[in-house]
DNA sequence: TTGACAAAGTGTATTTGATACACTAAACTT
DNA sequence: AAGTTTAGTGTATCAAATACACTTTGTCAA
């Protein structure tokens, strides 16, 4: 394809970029809510750990450049990803002008343990709290990944690709409480699951072998994420 | 600076990408919500409308790019700027790759009739339910730029960012209504905006010749777009 | 000067949703 | 059979959203 002038004067080599992707990939793992890093093996900051993630390539779209990451970096496919912001700082990278579209992704319980059987790398989870020091501006991507799940289960559905397609109610607002960092009332916070009618009762009990009351199993009617208050977050008049 | 292996192997030439930004600039003109647009003079989409937008330079942030571009061809700057969504399907420019990053930005009628007054490029305000066959994606920007916009100012006060600095409570439910596109309650908008201590009696009154009762101006308290609802958009148990 | 006009400005009752709170039920273990 | 552990349930109170109509105040024109 000859350039034309147009194309001369906008593309030209001066102005291409490195673009990388980078997922938070988030799974709940001893009542913690914990986050995937990989350590590096390169520089800059070889040793460190960082996100998952790498270059954009030419034929791909961002968003698959992320899915096609983080299954070679997890193995996992099939997740809840969703785009959470662009950071480009011209010196965020050592190495140069690297801008990197940030993702968040979540996985369940189940198949985070068909992984982790798997695992063999150097790919560890981590929880939340307890990060270590992070390669570039890590730190500050997992950040605003966990702010925006924060506001996110407060009025969608996502919460569920943390659990498994069938789940104890008391198991839901676990996740919840971890999510959020805070107790909930276990009366009103089953009276709103119900009333929001994204729960089927799958007749299902859950025996989990402990010397308690079996609870009952529940899927969710909806296999996509789904925004609840359909008149918007909030209509303030 | 000498590569060495690894800047080799992840930041060749081949992943080097366009990385451009796209401005939706909103303003309110003539009781509508207007988009700015400028006529493109190159291929490709030669004399088509677009998004004000360009190509992100070496040295700025992406930030920095959308601002400058915004200043190049609008002469506004201090605008409230805020990322939308990094768009970028690999086909999304027949040039070849070109990743968007998409912003959205408010100015106010004021600012707005500064502007017009020495407009004589290819620059033009469109309603945005009057909008021309566009470049690109950019008509997706849009939509998206609107969604997010009408979503926001239920929990922020960014709809104080189209207004002039001084302002009566009825212009106010005004731009709410143009944006939301529906009818508000007077009273219920009054005491919301009232009770939420985000408004300044300036003490003065706007008469605008008229055969009607002055109105009240107002000025807001926060010269910052803030966040209302300190505890999350909907706690929601 | 006064009457018509036009938008500004104001209050209450009802409904809806959020919150706070404690006991019984069911299965397993010893 | 008694003890342990988690599941499961209802109501009263409080806060916020909604629905709704008339009075006020200035300008303009007769």
């Amino acid at each position: 394809m000859k350039k034309n002038f147009d194309e001369q004067r906008t593309m030209n080599h001066e102005q291409m970029l490195a673009v990388t992707v980078d997922v938070v990939l988030f799974t709940i793992r001893e009542r913690k809510l914990a986050v995937l890093l990989v350590r590096r093996i390169n520089e800059p900051f070889d040793g460190m750990w960082a996100l998952p993630g790498g270059f954009v390539e030419k034929n791909e779209s961002v968003d698959e450049a992320a899915l096609r990451e983080l299954q070679e970096e997890t193995n996992v496919s099939r997740v809840y990803l969703e785009q959470l912001y662009t950071f480009g700082d011209p010196d965020r990278d050592p190495r140069g002008r690297v801008i990197t579209v940030s993702y968040y992704a979540l996985i369940n319980w189940e198949n985070f343990q068909l992984r982790a059987r798997t695992d063999t790398s150097e790919a560890k989870w981590f929880p939340v709290q307890e990060l270590p020091k992070l390669a570039f501006d890590h730190r500050d991507i997992i950040r605003y990944a966990l702010e925006r799940l924060q506001h996110k289960i407060n009025y969608t559905t996502i919460c569920f690709q943390l659990l498994p397609k069938k789940f104890a109610l008391s198991e839901l607002q676990q996740a919840y409480e971890i999510i959020l960092n805070q107790k909930l009332d276990k009366r009103n916070f089953r009276k709103k699951m119900i009333q929001l009618h994204i729960l089927k009762d799958t007749g299902e009990m859950k025996t989990d072998g402990g010397p308690q009351r079996p609870a009952k199993l529940y899927s969710f009617t909806d296999v996509r994420v789904v925004k609840l208050q359909e008149k918007g977050i909030i209509v303030p008049f």
